[in-house]
DNA sequence: TAGCAGCGCCAC
DNA sequence: AAACGTGGCGCTGCTA
């Protein structure tokens, strides 16, 4: 039955829905906001569908209205779609009705872009309604329990959720393209599906394979633990029940430091890096004891409380405008910080009948810096398709490239990329085992090889401090808070945050273009990306898919790379495999 | 008991 | 004195 109000018009039956899918069709442009009973669309239900068009608002009960096709030629196509975090909304439509929503505009993206990176305190619909419109919206029936019957009160604030977007995207679009930030945005928008869809795939983990694994490091760990231990003297007043006693605890920092001191050995802190520089075979052990510490409390202890009950398979959570550089964060876990051991990979695998292709672009950033920078010398090296760490240790060091050594590729390859981080002559020194006199001259020797390069990083420095703000080449905004008045220390730091923007930012216009078009290409076929590495995507598919699949993935990122990189080829390498490894 | 800072380390 | 950019997250050890 259909109630009707100023505000909104409650609609719980199939002739109601066929009357908001005619005003839809009508409109240029819907707000559109969901209420369910929970955050996952793998576990809560999807209670109401607000949808706000000229002038008027429609609240579907979804537990009334079960079927919403009638609404899904306005839904998928037409007119555009104004969503508050469209990657939950898009969830549910497609997770419980079968609906990809499209075109979209999210306001909680556009205001993360409008901030440049500069995480404002909040995103909540509310906190943006109430920056960029002169009306405050109270969200207090945000929390309230949406499973049940619901209230006026509930209803008129789910109805106004979708009407204020309609004023808020009118403003907010104003702004992004008085900013400049229109392509970006586009970028951002796009994407949404590909994440969203990627979140709802999931990945899978072969259970058996990581409990194997958990089994094997748990072993070495406590072998770690005991070689570890014995350096240090026992505790006194130990207690007759064995393990009781006051023990060493080797997880803290603290204790680890003390037990160092009782031995005689005085440490600053208990760093990796601290740590190889003593010479003592318990550094070495803690070292040990550390690693596989690490692997079993982060990852092999943990990830089996991720697998879903219903689908098998983890679903993580990427975020989209977190992180100021325009990456994706990833969390819940984070698949992007699995260890790159084979071991580890191989316990990723693809479901029954299918394979991994697994793509990732070749030295992305170098060949962004080599685009912004123009240096002749990095845009030829990628141009004739050479080996850039041998062409820069040739040039280094003086010999013909067919002279160049492991040691001195390898050096040249350290200082590619630490310059794209404003890495400096000490740290230099530390990694390649060297004195800071060599290591300074070793970067004399490159600046002079690829003065472009010097000066772009310069340049960009300089820029952000005179400007307080720099792009991408897709025109993403970062800005730079207080550029003045900064300590010795705060201006270094800027500085080098400010030369590798440009290229990390890059690389993340790139990556989230890719995830567009790698999503658009395998909408026919049985394939899915199911996680995304910064500049490495991982599909999975049929495996009769996988030569097409692993073929139109390759294309969509290199155009993807084209689009923003002009000078510079773009590279990228395939493998196809059962499990997440090349 | 929950929240948080500091430390440390995994990824790119 | 400074030290390599972007994150997430486990653990310790403290506080409210």
């Amino acid at each position: 039955m259909e109630e009707r109000t100023a505000a909104f018009r409650l609609i719980t039956g199939p002739e109601g829905l066929r009357e908001a899918a005619r005003a839809l069709a009508g409109a240029r442009r819907v707000g559109l906001d969901i209420e369910a009973t929970g955050l996952s669309p793998l576990d809560a239900r999807m209670r109401l569908l607000q949808l706000a068009a000229g002038g008027e608002t429609f609240v579907v009960d979804v537990f009334e209205v079960k079927d919403l096709s009638p609404l899904r030629e306005a839904l998928e196509g037409g007119p555009l779609k104004v969503l508050h975090n469209a990657k939950y909304d898009y969830s549910f439509l497609l997770a419980q009705h079968g609906i990809r929503l499209s075109p979209l505009f999210d306001t909680m993206l556009a205001a993360q872009l409008l901030d440049g990176g500069e995480q404002g305190p909040s995103y909540s619909l509310e906190a943006v309604a109430g920056r960029y419109l002169q009306e405050t919206v109270d969200k207090t029936a945000r929390r309230e329990d949406w499973s049940k019957e619901l209230s006026r009160e509930q209803l008129e604030y789910a109805a106004r959720d979708a009407a204020i977007l309609l004023p808020l995207h009118e403003r907010l679009q104003e702004l992004l393209e008085r900013e400049g930030l229109g392509p970006v945005s586009r970028i951002e928008f796009g994407a949404v599906p590909a994440i969203a869809e990627m979140e709802l795939a999931g990945i899978r983990l072969d259970v058996r394979r990581w409990r194997e694994l958990e089994r094997v490091v748990r072993r070495r760990r406590d072998e770690a633990a005991r070689r570890l231990e014995s350096h240090f003297p026992q505790p006194e007043g130990v207690l007759p029940l064995e393990g009781l006693g006051p023990r060493l605890n080797l997880n803290s920092p603290q204790q680890i430091m003390e037990a160092f001191r009782s031995i005689g050995i005085e440490l600053p802190d208990t760093r990796m890096w601290t740590l190889l520089t003593v010479d003592h075979p318990a550094a070495r052990d803690l070292l040990e004891y550390r690693e596989l510490q690490k692997k079993l409390g982060t990852y092999l202890e943990t990830y089996e409380g991720f697998v879903h009950p219903k689908t098998g398979r983890i679903h993580a959570s990427f975020l989209q405008c977190r992180v100021p550089t325009g990456r994706l964060a990833c969390t819940n876990p984070n698949v992007q910080q699995i260890p790159h051991e084979d071991e580890f990979r191989r316990c990723f695998v693809a479901g029954e009948g299918n394979v991994l292709v697994i793509a990732d672009y070749s030295q992305i950033e170098l060949r962004i810096l080599a685009e912004v920078s123009g240096d002749p010398g990095f845009v030829e090296a990628f141009r004739r398709g050479e080996d850039l760490h041998r062409v820069t240790a040739a040039t280094m060091f003086g010999v013909p490239k067919e002279e160049v050594t492991k040691e001195q590729r390898s050096a040249a390859k350290r200082i590619n990329f630490g310059l794209a981080y404003g890495r400096g002559p000490r740290s230099l020194a530390a990694q390649l085992g060297t004195d800071e006199e060599r290591a300074r001259r070793l970067i004399d020797e490159y600046f002079a090889t690829y003065g472009r390069v010097q000066r772009y990083l310069n340049e960009t420095a300089n820029r952000a401090l005179k400007e307080g703000a720099l792009r991408t080449l897709s025109g993403r905004l970062r800005k730079f808070g207080r550029t003045r008045g900064l300590s010795s220390a705060e201006r270094g730091a800027l500085k080098r945050e400010a030369m590798n923007y440009p290229i990390q930012g890059t690389s993340a216009d790139i990556a989230k273009l890719a995830l567009i078009f790698i999503h658009s290409e395998l909408r026919d076929l049985d394939a899915r990306l199911i996680n995304c590495i910064h500049d490495e995507f991982v599909v999975e598919c049929a495996e009769e898919q996988a030569e097409e699949a692993a073929s139109r993935v390759r294309s969509a990122m290199v155009r993807a790379g084209e689009r923003l990189l002009k000078r510079v080829p773009v590279e990228v390498e395939v493998a196809v495999s059962r499990e997440w490894r090349k």
